[in-house]
DNA sequence: ACTCGGCATTTTTTT
DNA sequence: AATGCCGAGT
């Protein structure tokens, strides 16, 4: 957002300074304590240079050094590094390490941040190249949708069966792929009931109407320019001297194109990545990238960081164990001097709430230290979950107990709608030419303008080609409205109107015109007047909204702001446990992790299994291996037998991925006694059935022939594991069963492991035996 | 124009 | 269970 510093001043760099070469002589602190290998990703300046990284293995560390390498030894400038990271987080992090290890010396790197951030930079100075005006507005998902329900509604397709949602998934899936509509191949012609190309076009044409762009655009637009000015290009080329790449295996095509584009002339890019870790597949990374470099960069030096200084050698073996059933790996064998500690722990679960029970338990324990561990703060703690629906178990749980803990990007400051809301007036405010933003306002609050009033702002618009304000001003002077809606839009026009002018003198101050709008339009009084019981915190958001004005300048940089980074690391207070998913967690490290919900189905996750097949598992794997190396000291793995999924009870089997992990390294606990207050009505029998020792039985299968031994065991906990052939045998045809979801019915057949079932309600079925249960059993079925 | 209730759909992950 | 969408009723 800042204009960039002239192009002399980047020649003028090009000339090493005294003061540079002064600092060259000093003694490199950053050098202390590398190892070889982390020394020479240091100190090989010149040329391409892969970094493989194993995870723990001091890479961010080894990254800093070495751009603070570069800096002392006066190689480069802080403006001709150019150092990519994927999230603000990562970039964030590495700023602070920087500026720690050279001091205040070195002000800010303005090219240190992530493919999108230095994307917008970009594409601010060079907008018209790609037809659009510097002041562009960057849209997000929620825009994005809205814009494509319009564009499918005007092609005449059905949306019920073609979901905004699907297409808005194809054309970001082409620009990850940096193909612009003209390029997408004759192959995905078919994409979207044969209109996708035609739909992805016309939203194309409609970004560039309203001046805006959205993420993917970002680096398309960027990728196009380069391609298309060989001039720009070079002169980025001479700017960015050194490329840093963090992460790279998450790279998708328009990144990698556009490293490619950047590095071409000097061929200085350092790649950092580790192919194990990648894990975002699903939205257009491209783990081909990293596995290619070395033939995209010919003399590519590749650098191995194996010694892992984050795990103990149980967890760090467990991880490594699991990883191994993956193909088509580059391969890195981890070690470490740690002392041994403890093993990986595993624990299975009757249900959900019972694994979360255990877990805040566990945690609490943990600060007073227990099973001969030392304490640990709840800060020391994470629990990572496959998807973010899990997290509200931790939630509810934790509240009950009053556990202090800490979501982290659960749903967002600034995807709330107050916040969205509040944001559009805004952005009205800033340029009222912004239609997506007046729509989204127009009638909230409810200002007596309907479906009807809005079309005719539409269509007046629309027919003078002018933005949606100017057609509800021409509406007013055509006095096609009348009544209590024509006065309160007049209002609202000459509000945009007068907000808008304010936003332009500097001489006002920012956050007395957000709140000013906030007042004048009514949006206060609105949540004001409003009963529900969530309209207090809505107000409170708002106040924290304009609060953060105050970091900023102006509302403008607010925005672009807000755009990009969407997420708010909120406050410390006091330790907190913190719970997140598995995506969130890669790039952070904690004493203590806990992995819940390792079931098949949820984790590794059935849809994305369907949808991409073993490269799907793959993926997932590399997840579980993400997480278990989060762990510095202790990991806990656990599953639940049964699951509500939908509102409606599942038996659930556990995790593939936890017969892959190897024996040696793995403890099962069955902590029995932890439970005595906790489940009255449910016998300590099935307690210990479901914590029986699963580690020794893949699946239930092996947990049934256990429990099957057991004499003990009670009619009412085998039904929940019924098993195959022996099941079946249970149900003749004519038997009465019970369905968790097709209710009752009437077995006509067997086949196989399967059951033909005549549902009283929902008709006939195959079913697998194990998922049925004698009906007149069922009635005291706990779920 | 707005409100409410019934129905369907949902949950993978995010810059 | 929880949200979103649609149609009917006010």
């Amino acid at each position: 957002m800042n204009p960039i510093d002239d192009s002399e001043a980047f020649e003028a760099a090009a000339r090493l300074p005294l003061s540079a070469r002064a600092m060259a002589a000093r003694p490199a602190p950053y050098l202390d304590g590398l190892n070889p290998a982390q020394r020479q990703a240091v100190e090989t300046l010149e040329g391409p240079v892969l970094m493989l990284a194993g995870a723990g293995t001091g890479k961010t560390r080894a990254l800093t050094a070495r751009i603070a390498h570069l800096l002392t030894t006066g190689t480069a400038r802080p403006n001709e590094v150019l150092a990519v990271t994927f999230t603000n987080k990562a970039a964030r992090e590495m700023k602070d390490r920087i500026g720690r290890l050279m001091g205040e010396a070195v002000e800010g790197m303005p090219w240190l941040g992530t493919f999108h951030a230095i994307c917008v930079k970009l594409l601010r100075r060079h907008a018209e190249l790609a037809g659009l005006q510097s002041n562009f507005t960057i849209l997000d998902a929620d825009d994005q949708i809205r814009l494509m329900k319009q564009e499918i509604a005007a092609a005449g397709i059905d949306e019920k069966r073609w979901p905004a949602r699907q297409l808005a998934g194809i054309i970001d899936q082409w620009k990850n792929r940096a193909l612009t509509p003209a390029q997408v191949p004759a192959s995905d012609a078919a994409a979207f009931n044969n209109r996708g190309v035609q739909l992805y076009a016309a939203y194309q044409d409609r970004l560039r109407n309203l001046n805006a762009v959205d993420f993917g655009d970002l680096l398309l637009h960027m990728v196009t320019i380069f391609q298309a000015h060989p001039d720009v290009l070079d002169q980025y080329r001479r700017w960015f001297r050194y490329i840093l790449v963090d992460e790279y295996q998450d790279t998708n095509i328009a990144q990698y194109l556009w490293l490619r584009l950047l590095a071409g002339g000097h061929r200085n890019i350092c790649c950092v990545g580790d192919d194990d870790q990648s894990i975002y597949g699903w939205r257009g990374a491209e783990v081909g990238n990293i596995l290619r470099f070395e033939k995209d960069f010919p003399g590519a030096q590749v650098i191995r960081l194996e010694q892992n200084y984050r795990s103990t050698p149980h967890i760090l073996a467990a991880a490594s164990g699991l990883i191994a059933a993956n193909t088509g790996r580059l391969g890195k064998t981890l070690w470490t001097e740690a002392e041994t500690g403890e093993k990986v722990r595993l624990i299975g679960h009757w249900d959900g709430e019972e694994e979360a029970r255990w877990i805040g338990d566990e945690a609490e324990a943990m600060t007073r230290g227990t099973r001969g561990l030392r304490p640990y703060t709840l800060d020391d703690m994470a629990i990572l979950v496959r998807a973010s629906h899990q997290m509200r178990a931790f939630e509810d749980r934790f509240l009950t107990i009053g556990l202090p803990y800490r979501v982290i990007g659960g749903p967002r400051f600034y995807e709330r709608m107050e916040i969205r809301d509040a944001m559009a007036y805004f952005r009205l405010a800033v340029s009222p030419a912004d239609d997506l933003a007046f729509e989204r306002i127009v009638n909230t609050p409810k200002r007596g303008l309907g479906d009807k009033a809005q079309q005719t702002i539409q269509q007046m618009a629309r027919s003078h080609g002018v933005p949606l304000v100017e057609g509800a001003r021409l509406v007013l002077e055509s006095g096609a409205l009348g009544g209590k809606g024509a006065a309160e839009l007049r209002k609202l026009v000459q509000g945009i109107g007068r907000w808008h002018g304010a936003a332009l003198d500097p001489r006002e101050s920012h956050i007395e015109l957000a709140e000013r709008i906030l007042d004048e339009s009514g949006y206060t009084a609105m949540w004001q007047a409003d009963k529900t019981p969530e309209a207090p915190g809505r107000l409170e958001n708002l106040k924290e909204l304009v609060k953060a004005l105050e970091e900023f300048e102006n509302l403008q940089g607010f925005l672009e702001h807000v755009a990009l980074i969407m997420d708010n690391e909120t406050g410390e207070g006091g330790a907190r446990i913190s719970v997140m998913t598995l995506h969130a967690a890669k790039g952070l490290e904690f004493p203590v992790v806990f992995l819940p919900g390792w079931e098949d189905g949820l984790f590794p996750n059935q849809r994305a299994m369907d949808e991409s097949g073993l490269k799907g598992l793959e993926e997932e794997r590399r997840l579980a291996y993400v997480g278990i190396t989060r762990a510095e000291e202790v990991c806990t793995i656990s599953f639940a037998a049964n699951r509500r999924v939908y509102g409606q009870w599942q038996s659930q089997l556990p995790s593939r991925f936890i017969d892959e992990l190897p024996e040696a390294h793995v403890e099962v606990l069955t902590a029995p006694g932890l439970y005595g207050g906790g489940a009255p009505q449910r016998s300590s029998l099935e307690d210990a059935a479901t914590r029986a020792d699963v580690y020794a039985s893949p699946g239930w299968k092996r947990l049934q022939a256990r429990s099957a031994q057991r004499p003990l065991a009670q009619p009412r906990e085998a039904r929940s594991i019924v098993i195959d052939a022996e099941a079946i045998a249970a149900f003749d045809p004519g038997a009465r069963v019970f369905h968790q979801k097709f209710g009752y019915g009437t077995v006509t057949g067997t086949e196989g492991d399967k059951l033909d079932i005549a549902f009283d309600k929902a008709g006939e079925k195959k079913v697998v035996a194990r998922f049925v249960v004698a009906a007149g059993q069922a009635d005291d079925v706990p779920f």
